[in-house]
DNA sequence: GTAATTATTCCATTCATTGGAATATATCGA
DNA sequence: TCGATATATTCCAATGAATGGAATAATTAC
C-alpha cells in the first residue's frame, strides 16, 4: 500500500527513535539525544517526559564534562517492560521471562519427545503462567509472548498469522499454535521461526545492536538462517527467507551428496539426529549437544570430520550470502556450544580466502552470537518487546496491517508508542 | 542513524506518495487517491494543487461513474521530467532519454571497444548533448544521468561517491567516473551496476511496479543480480549486492569445475566472451549477442548445449535466491534476445521441481523483463527520476546524507519533492 | 423535478516541532 | 574569589501540515 503520514505518526515514531537510542547508546543527556536525534532539544525535552511517565526510561545521576550545567543521565527502566520467549524444538522447550534491558529473569527448561500440539499449548500455557507468577506479574502485565520453532511455517489465508509446520514434528501439520496460544492466554502472541527470533534478539540486545544488516546463521538441531536489513527483520513474502539449509549441495546438478529421499541440501550435513546416528555407527553413542561438546573437546575423529565438513558447507553458504546479500556482518550463533561454534569460525575463516574469487575489496565481518545456548528463547523473546519499542520506517505510515498478533501489548503502560 | 523527523517531511513525502500512486494506478480522482493513500481528501486536493503547478501531474478530462459529481482524472505529465540513461560495457556504449512516462524519446547507440576512461567521459558528455539539444532540452532540465558499469565497483572513503573498477576494461582502475561526468555536465550522475539499475528500471515502469519484492537476474556480458526490496533498491554494504555470478559453482569444495586462475565461480559459465570462444573452437564464429540469437534460432547444437548449461546454473542460483530472501518475484532480464531469455526461463521452470527440496508450499513468481535489449540503459535512466520521485520511507527521516550525487536536480521544477 | 450521492474546496481547528529567550549550573581564567 | 563563558534544560509563542465540518457543484436514481 502507498499511504501518506502525517505528524500523529511522527510523534510516534519520535518517541520510539528517542527511546531507541537511549536504550542503544545510553546513558545519554537530553542534548545528548538531540544531537543524536537530529531533533531540537525541546522536543526531545518533551519526548523524554512522556517516555518518564510512561516509567521507559528513568533519570540517572547528573554528570558534568567540561563547562557548562551538568546534564541528567537518562537510561532505559529494566522494569519497563517484560517478555517471556519460548523456544521448542523436537528435544526441549525453553522459556525466559526478560526484562527492557534483555536480562533474564526467569527461565525454565524441559526435555520433551515430540509432543503433540495440544500438550505443547498446555506446556507452555503453564510455563508463561509459573514465570510470570515468580516475576510477581500477571499474563496481562507481559508485553506479549514470542514462541520460537523450527522452520518453515506458512501464514494462512487472511494473512493473520501462521501456521506451523515443522518437518520435525511428524504429527503436525498445519496447526494455528499462535491462535491457540492467544486464546488461551489473551495476550499477544508472536510466532516466529527461532532463527531468525535468535537475529532480531542480537540486533535488539547483541552484538548486533550497531549493525545495520547482517545475516545470522543459526545451527540448532539443523540449519536456519534469519535476516536483519536496515535494522528490520526481514522475513520474506512467504515468511520463510533465511531457511540456508534448503539450498542445493551442488549448485550444478550433476554431483554426488548423501543420497535421500529429498533433494541433496545443505542441511542435511547439520542435521543433528543424522551426526548422532552418523556418530553412533562409528561405535561412539551421543544423543545431546552438551556431549557434542565433549567430543570436541576431546578431539574425537569423527567429531571433527563432522566439523571439517560442516565447515566446508558453511564457507559456501558464507560466500553465497556475500555476494547475494552483501551484508555488514554474518553472526553465528544457535544451540551449538561456544566451543563448536568457535571452533566451525575458525574453519570457515581459514577456507574462506581459498574459496573466493579474487578481487574482492571488502567482505562482511563474522560476528559470534552473544545468547548462548538460550539464543532461540532470548530472540523470541525479544519479537513483543521489539514491535512495541523498535523505530521502524513502517511505523511512520498510515498503513498498519500488522497487528494480527492480536491483544493490547502492554497494557499498563507504553499504549501510546 | 537513529533520526527522527517533523512535518516537513512528512509534507515531502506525501508528496511523494500522491505522485507516485497516480503513477502506478492512474489515471485517479483526488478521492481515488485519498482512497489510495488514506489521506484526507483535503489534504490530497492541496497536494495535487502543488504537483500541478509543478507540471508533475496534469488533469485529464471528466468521468462520471454512478451517481455523484464527476471526477477529474489525473495523470502523471510524461513531460514532468527527463532524465539520461548511459550503458556501457565492454563492447557498447548505449543511451535513451526517457520521459516521465518512461517513453524513450532518444536513443543512441555505438559500439566501442574497451575505451580508455578519457574517451568514455568524452563520448559519454557527446551522447548526453546530442540526445538533450534533440529533444529540445538543456542538459540543465535533466533530472540527471544515470550510468551503468558492470560491477563490481567500490565507493570511495568519504562515501560520497562510486569508483568504477571493472574486470571488463584491462586498463581501468579506481576511476571516479561519476565525479568527473558531473564536473563536466554539472548534472547530478548516479553511477551504478547495470544489473541492479535495470532492476530498478523494472520497478519503476516495468513488470515490478506492482510487485514489493524481487530479485532481477541480469545477463549481460556475463551474470549479475540486483535486488529490490519493499520497493526499495538494495545496493548492500559495499554496493555489490546480488552479484550472483561470484557464487561458487559447487557448495563443497572438492569438486571440477572448468579451470582458470580464479575460483570457480557461476559468471564464468555465463561469460559471454568465453562463450564465443566455445563456439568458435567448435567451428562457429559468432562475437554479438544477435549472432547467438540467430544460432538459437536456428537450434546449433553448441548453442543448445550452452543453454543446457546456463540453466542448469541458473536453476541453482534461482533455488539459491528462493531460499535466502524468499521474494515475491524473480525477474529475468538483460541483454539477451527475448527468445533466448525465454529458453532460459522454460528450461529452468522445468529443472527447477526436481531440485527443490520437497515440501515447498509457495514459490515465487517468475516475471520477463520487459525492456529488452535497452533494459540497462533504460535502467539507469530511471535512477535519477526515481531518486527525486520515489516515496521511500527513508526520506522521512533526517538523516540526509545521500545527495551525494551532486547537482541540483530538475532546476526548473520539482526542487520540494 | 426532487432526493441521493459523490467530488471538490473553503475555513477554522488541532497539534508536534521549532526558534527565541530565560534560567540554572557548571568550568575557566584572572 | 569573581566575572566570563559554556552547556543543559525549560517556558512561550510561532509555524505549518493534516484534518473535521460545512458549503458548493455536478451527476444519477426514482
Amino acid at each position: 500500500m502507498l499511504t501518506g503520514t502525517n505528524l500523529v505518526y511522527t510523534k510516534k515514531y519520535n518517541l520510539r527513535i528517542v527511546h531507541e537510542v537511549i536504550r542503544v547508546h545510553g546513558p545519554l543527556s537530553r542534548a545528548d539525544v538531540a544531537r543524536h536525534t537530529q531533533l531540537s532539544v525541546q522536543t526531545v525535552s518533551n519526548l523524554v517526559k512522556e517516555l518518564l511517565s510512561l516509567r521507559l526510561v528513568q533519570e540517572g545521576g547528573r554528570r558534568s564534562e567540561g563547562r557548562g550545567a551538568p546534564s541528567t543521565e537518562l537510561t532505559i527502566n529494566p522494569d519497563g517492560a517484560h517478555a517471556i520467549g519460548l523456544d521448542l524444538d523436537r528435544d526441549h522447550l525453553t522459556g525466559v521471562l526478560v526484562d527492557l534491558a534483555g536480562q533474564v529473569r526467569q527461565r525454565m527448561h524441559m526435555e520433551v519427545e515430540t509432543p503433540s500440539p495440544a500438550e505443547v499449548v498446555d506446556l507452555m500455557c503453564g510455563m508463561v503462567e509459573t514465570m510470570a507468577t515468580r516475576q510477581g506479574l500477571g499474563v496481562g502485565d507481559l508485553a506479549g509472548l514470542g514462541v520460537g520453532v523450527p522452520g518453515p511455517m506458512r501464514r494462512d489465508e487472511q494473512g493473520t498469522g501462521y501456521l506451523v509446520n515443522p518437518k520435525a514434528f511428524p504429527g503436525w501439520h498445519d496447526i494455528p499454535l499462535a491462535g491457540r496460544l492467544r486464546e488461551r492466554l489473551d495476550t499477544p502472541v508472536y510466532l516466529e521461526n527461532n532463527a531468525l527470533a535468535a537475529a532480531v534478539g542480537e540486533r535488539w540486545y547483541g552484538a548486533g545492536r550497531q549493525v545495520g544488516t547482517f545475516f545470522y546463521i543459526y545451527v540448532g538441531s539443523g540449519l536456519g538462517g534469519g535476516l536483519i536489513m536496515n535494522g528490520q527483520p526481514y522475513e520474506g513474502f512467504t515468511g520463510n527467507a533465511g531457511e540456508i539449509g534448503y539450498l542445493p549441495t551442488v549448485l550444478s546438478g550433476d554431483a554426488s551428496t548423501p543420497a535421500t529421499e529429498d533433494a541433496p541440501h545443505v542441511g542435511l550435513h547439520f542435521n543433528m539426529p543424522r551426526l548422532y546416528e552418523r556418530l553412533r555407527r562409528g561405535g561412539t553413542e551421543v544423543g545431546t549437544l552438551e556431549e557434542l561438546d565433549q567430543l570436541f573437546a576431546k578431539s574425537h575423529p569423527g567429531m571433527l570430520a563432522w566439523m571439517d565438513d560442516a565447515a566446508d558447507h558453511l564457507t559456501a553458504l558464507v560466500l553465497a550470502i556475500e555476494y547475494v546479500l552483501d551484508p555488514e556482518a554474518i553472526c553465528f550463533g544457535g544451540r551449538l556450544s561456544d566451543r563448536i561454534l568457535a571452533g566451525l569460525m575458525d574453519r570457515v575463516a581459514q577456507l574462506l580466502p581459498t574459496r573466493r574469487p579474487h578481487g574482492k575489496v571488502s567482505v562482511p565481518r563474522h560476528l559470534v552470537a552473544t545468547a548462548g545456548v538460550d539464543a532461540g528463547a532470548l530472540g523470541v523473546a525479544t519479537l513483543p518487546i521489539y514491535e512495541i519499542f523498535a523505530p521502524a520506517p513502517r511505523l511512520l505510515l498510515k498503513d498498519r496491517r500488522g497487528g494480527a498478533h492480536g491483544g493490547s501489548g502492554l497494557r499498563r503502560s507504553a499504549r501510546s508508542l
